[in-house]
DNA sequence: GACTAACGTTTTTTT
DNA sequence: AACGTTAGTC
């Protein structure tokens, strides 16, 4: 196991200990752990503090099941996403068995539901072929709702009707129940929509699932029995309706494994309820409670300082994490100028500390709350050419080029799929615009079937005119054609798809709309990253539907993305969650940024105090967080207080000190250098 | 139905 | 500052 900065190592230690042929050593780990790995039968909490070495508890315990001869099949281990779950699949699989490892389920809560709906949503009046929404289908889907239903004069955004609509469905609450009417009823509308195009969201996979589970005791049975050990990491993050599924799923004698720290709660704004690990017991009957807070992460420095903060939440469960690794310099506070000043600080930071201890550029790492503030700091590393990753900035599933030629490769699959023709049905343009695919749909709906179908149907062909009329048939033609190929096996699909997008002309489309060359490689690189994974997909023996499922849940783009590029890492305090590094820039801890400022407003400080704590227990080595007097807000310049957070951290093991104290001082030693150079020329000439 | 220009809006985090 | 949406034109 190598040690790469900022992958999810199981903890610390797992790097510098030899790897265990054949199996996990009970000597390398401590006594909680060790408790956590014996302990398979029965309820059990493990409450692992940050840098507690959670990932390697719980693959030990896992491999340990494998060990003790409980059969793969029966073991199901539900992460938080795709790429956790194939981490934890490859180190089990490195501990125990390759074979062993590929028979267990481990997958996210929504894959695990995909899989029990394709064998059973047709029992709640679903088709088998259902499709998935990702989050922008759901919200093409409300804005038009939105129009249809004379909304959108009073500006209703759509995104805040399906924000309600995703907390209805979690908490369980029916959405014609819904507090505002008008949001309620546009509920209504868009659940028909999704239910008439035969498509479910994301929540709706849980939903569904439960009900499914819950409503139909065979099924439930069966798959009681099928998985008689079932663990769940990053409990902390999960919801009401996921707990309800999981008590659907696990029966007497509650062979279950939860894992997570309340602390680490940070996903309340999409429905996580801490509720679920504070009160677990009342879900579970006497659980086994295990603790781990040997911190084999973070300096005593830095521990000290997370800890100082994170005591001001009320209601935790109340660990007392200890550092095994003293000392350590202490942590910075750095006041700025302003966001540009930052920046620049973070650059000429990172140069320096390379320079000085020759690092790699993988052991820098910088946290930030939103999105938008990596701006100014990628503009200064680029400067600098210090060469830098971005982690999950954009959804490499939600790009354009990528939703399109997944499209296509679900019509081929199905072309009575609503959602995936209606998306492409006039992309590139192709003469069938919005007035006809509205015809087709309002056509579809009366004679209930798919919008396919009405395309198809001579009864709607008679209503458009010739011209139209033409376009449609060539595009079913085409569509058909492409079907048929992959259906006969002539050639794999992502040939069939690689001809069709050649043959429709859809890259040079897509180039028109680009405005730089780099733009259009990056939308080259989309396409040809689909074909990739669509060919190693089917040489995997996966069929399109299931290829078209991954794609639809995976949430992190290429799975090897931080282990292949190199470079700084720039990334949210969100996703930073389980990572680690040995030096840490946690920028902007001003009042609306850190704590944001939707959090005063909706009171939820407490998640914005976890989210720093997340991210201070980030680091191992060093740690430096940045304040801004001035910041730029859509183009204007916009004053700033320090976060309220900052009044809260222990000054034991801290430095308050500013750009101007640490530039200057710079400063004044390059003048310095300057001076004795300059004399030295004196003297010499 | 497609393209362009001007407008207004935006910024939390993500399965 | 940058993006998406809308209205107006061809």
């Amino acid at each position: 196991m190598s040690s790469v900065p900022g992958l999810p190592t199981a903890s610390g230690t797992a790097s510098i200990r030899p790897r265990m042929a054949g199996g996990f050593s009970f000597d390398s780990l401590n006594k909680a752990q060790r408790d956590a790995v014996a302990s398979l039968d029965g309820p059990v909490l493990i409450l692992a503090g940050a840098g507690t070495g959670k990932t390697r508890t719980v693959t030990c315990r896992i491999s340990n099941m494998l060990q003790v001869g409980i059969a793969p099949e029966n073991i199901l281990a539900v992460t938080f996403t795709n790429k956790a779950a194939s981490e934890m699949r490859e180190r089990i699989g490195g501990m125990v068995s390759k074979k062993k490892a590929e028979a267990m389920t481990v997958c996210t809560f929504h894959s695990l539901c995909v899989r029990l709906l394709r064998g059973g949503i047709h029992k709640l009046g679903y088709k088998k072929s259902f499709s998935i929404c990702s989050g922008s289908d759901q919200v093409g889907i409300m804005k038009q709702l939105v129009v249809r239903m004379g909304g959108a004069d009073e500006k209703v955004k759509a995104e805040a009707v399906l924000a309600e609509v995703s907390k209805a469905k979690n908490r369980g609450v029916e959405l014609k129940d819904m507090e505002d009417d008008f949001f309620s009823s546009l509920a209504v509308a868009y659940q028909n929509e999704l239910r008439a195009q035969n498509a479910v969201d994301f929540d709706d996979l849980l939903v569904l699932a439960e009900q499914l589970l819950r409503e139909h005791a065979d099924v439930r049975d069966y798959f009681r029995g099928v998985y008689k050990r079932v663990t769940v990491d990053e409990f902390q993050d999960t919801n009401g309706l996921q707990m309800r599924l999981l008590q659907q799923l696990v029966g007497p004698p509650y062979h279950v494994c939860v894992v997570g720290d309340d602390d680490q709660s940070i996903y309340g704004f999409r429905g996580a309820e801490s509720a679920n690990i504070l009160e677990f017991e009342r879900f579970f009957p006497n659980p086994k409670i295990i603790l781990l807070e040997e911190n084999y992460r973070s300096t005593h420095a830095i521990l000290h300082t997370a800890n100082s903060l994170i005591r001001r939440n009320l209601g935790r469960r109340e660990k007392s994490l200890k550092s095994t690794i003293l000392g350590g310099e202490p942590v910075r506070l750095v006041g700025m100028p302003g966001d540009e000043e930052e920046a620049v600080f973070i650059a000429e930071e990172i140069l320096a500390d390379k320079a000085r201890g020759n690092l790699p550029w993988e052991h820098f790492a910088v946290l930030f709350r939103t999105n938008k503030q990596s701006r100014k700091i990628e503009e200064a590393l680029r400067e600098r050419k210090i060469p830098y990753r971005m982690v999950g900035a954009q959804s490499f599933y939600d790009r354009k080029e990528v939703k399109d030629s997944l499209a296509y490769v679900a019509l081929f699959d199905d072309p009575e799929a609503d959602v995936p023709l209606l998306r492409v049905l006039n992309a590139p343009p192709r003469g069938i615009g919005q007035s006809t695919a509205m015809l087709a749909t309002d056509y579809s709906r009366e004679i209930g079937a798919s919008v396919w179908r009405a395309l198809c149907d001579e009864g709607f062909l008679s209503q458009v005119s010739t011209k139209v009329r033409n376009s449609i048939e060539t595009f079913t033609t085409q569509i058909l054609t492409a079907k048929m190929k992959v259906d006969a096996k002539v050639m794999p699909a992502n040939h069939v798809l690689k001809e069709f997008l050649d043959e429709i002309e859809y890259l040079p489309w897509l180039e028109r709309g680009c405005k730089s060359e780099s733009e259009k490689q990056q939308r080259q690189e989309g396409i040809g990253e689909v074909l990739t994974e669509l060919s190693k997909a089917l040489q995997r023996g996966k069929s399109l539907r299931k290829f078209l499922d991954d794609s639809a849940l995976a949430s992190d783009r290429e799975d090897d993305d931080l282990e292949k590029k190199s470079g700084a890492t720039l990334i949210t305090l969100h996703a930073s969650k389980g990572l680690e590094f040995p030096s840490v820039f946690l920028v902007g801890l001003e009042e609306g940024v850190l704590p944001h400022q939707r959090s005063v407003v909706e009171g939820t400080k407490d998640e914005e105090r976890r989210l720093l704590y997340v991210g201070i227990t980030r680091a191992q080595q060093r740690l430096a967080m940045t304040y801004c007097t001035v910041r730029m807000k859509w183009g204007q310049e916009v004053s700033c207080q320090p976060s309220g957070f900052i009044l809260e951290l222990d000054d034991e093991h801290l430095i308050h000190t500013t750009y101007d104290e640490i530039m200057g001082a710079e400063a004044d030693e390059e003048e310095l250098g300057n001076f004795f150079g300059g004399l030295k020329n004196f003297l010499d000439g």
